[in-house]
DNA sequence: CCACGTTTTCGACCAATAGGCGAAAACCCC
DNA sequence: GGGGTTTTCGCCTATTGGTCGAAAACGTGG
């Protein structure tokens, strides 16, 4: 999500939301607010740091400092957003401002690292979702194609798929209805990573260079 | 490594090197120089960027952005360090400043995770090693113990090892002596990831989600 | 100098996970 | 009801990680 500069530096081009750090927040409640006051958006189903962009020369002028942030938005929700502001896709991004579009290669590779080592996929999905939808972001945010058979398989052995009972409708040209998931959170918040180093009695004998 | 405060607040307090940055440097050259000038560590074989730590109260008096990092020294060096500073045994450290206790704890799960995922195993150790030295300096980073036969298989099958032919003589109780390896560096950094989810044609067939 | 303990190294075997494929299930439209 | 479409499920294989035990290579003490 992109909005548009009016003034100078760097006048019409597009640039992440953001905005100062107030004495009175950190840096996470800072970048909430922005993004609440600013562009109305405050359901967020993930956030955290990325990293701290500092060149001395990142903007013309006095030197400031930029705390990035990876923030995700569930799929099925819409905010509504000012004029000047809009969503893009990644993969057409227009001349952005300043070092924005680092942030964004940077928050790119951290989303697809990430997919593979947490649960952060479910950030991405409404709270029901069918198998294709999840597989679907997942190729999205990987950048190549994801099956759905081991996607399903994979997250289920790890016990985050929980059926709702439910079906979703299927689509204008027929098909098997898909069946219903949420996320199972057994314990685990939606950001954990998985133990992929095994800590000693976990049930987790694969994966990792541990002997406990 | 700490060094003991002189001056209050939290005077006689163990911190953590830093201080402020430059108007003409970035986060990372500042730590760099903070660690050359001030401690004479200049040996780092990783450097990375941690996370902000913004809370308005986190330091008294006038408020205070700390950008932390990890940083390591290869276990062989052992920089000179002024009287007032020491290295602590990460499980036996003495009172800190501030909230300095709480990076150290973000530190320590931040090298855990990534010693599973990544090649930054090879940045604790010296050039050459034998595989028990990697181990414990595993064991030491995980907390618990590893095996030498897994951890050597483990490595070797993603081509991180490269045997140098030499041995490393044996200690005072006698044994084999150990081989000696140097981390091969395919074209890889050593921090850089291992590819969990494996692009498209890369020959990792096992280990993620993906289906290219 | 030869048995003994020690440490490292290697091979064999097992368990668990991921990927591929195809068949069956459940739906739409004509 | 038949054809096309989408989802789901079950087999099979490949690779990885974990365990165990034996063999190799060393020092030491009798």
């Amino acid at each position: 999500m992109l909005w548009e500069r009016a003034r100078e530096p760097h006048a019409h081009r597009w640039s992440l939301p953001g905005g100062e750090l107030r004495v009175d927040e950190d840096v996470e409640s800072s970048i909430r607010r922005q993004l609440a006051e600013k562009v109305d958006v405050r359901q967020l189903s993930h956030v955290e740091q990325l990293a701290v962009f500092s060149a001395p020369d990142r903007v013309p002028g006095p030197r400031v400092v930029a705390t990035a942030f990876l923030g995700l938005v569930p799929s099925d929700v819409d905010p509504e957003v000012p004029s000047d502001t809009m969503w893009h896709c990644v993969d057409e991004l227009p001349a952005m401002a300043f070092d924005h579009a680092s942030i964004v290669g940077r928050a790119r590779h951290r989303l697809g690292s990430k997919l593979s080592y947490t649960n952060l996929g479910f950030a991405l999905a409404p709270p029901e979702f069918t198998i294709s939808l999840l597989r679907d972001h997942y190729s999205a945010a990987l950048g190549y194609r994801v099956s759905a058979t081991n996607l399903q398989r994979v997250l289920s052995r790890r016990l985050l798929l929980e059926p709702t009972g439910g079906t979703a409708p299927p689509g204008p040209s027929g098909g098997r209805p898909a069946a219903l998931f949420r996320f199972s959170a057994k314990g685990i918040k939606v950001t954990d990573p998985f133990a992929v180093l095994r800590p000693p009695g976990s049930g987790r004998p694969a994966g990792g260079v541990a002997t406990p």
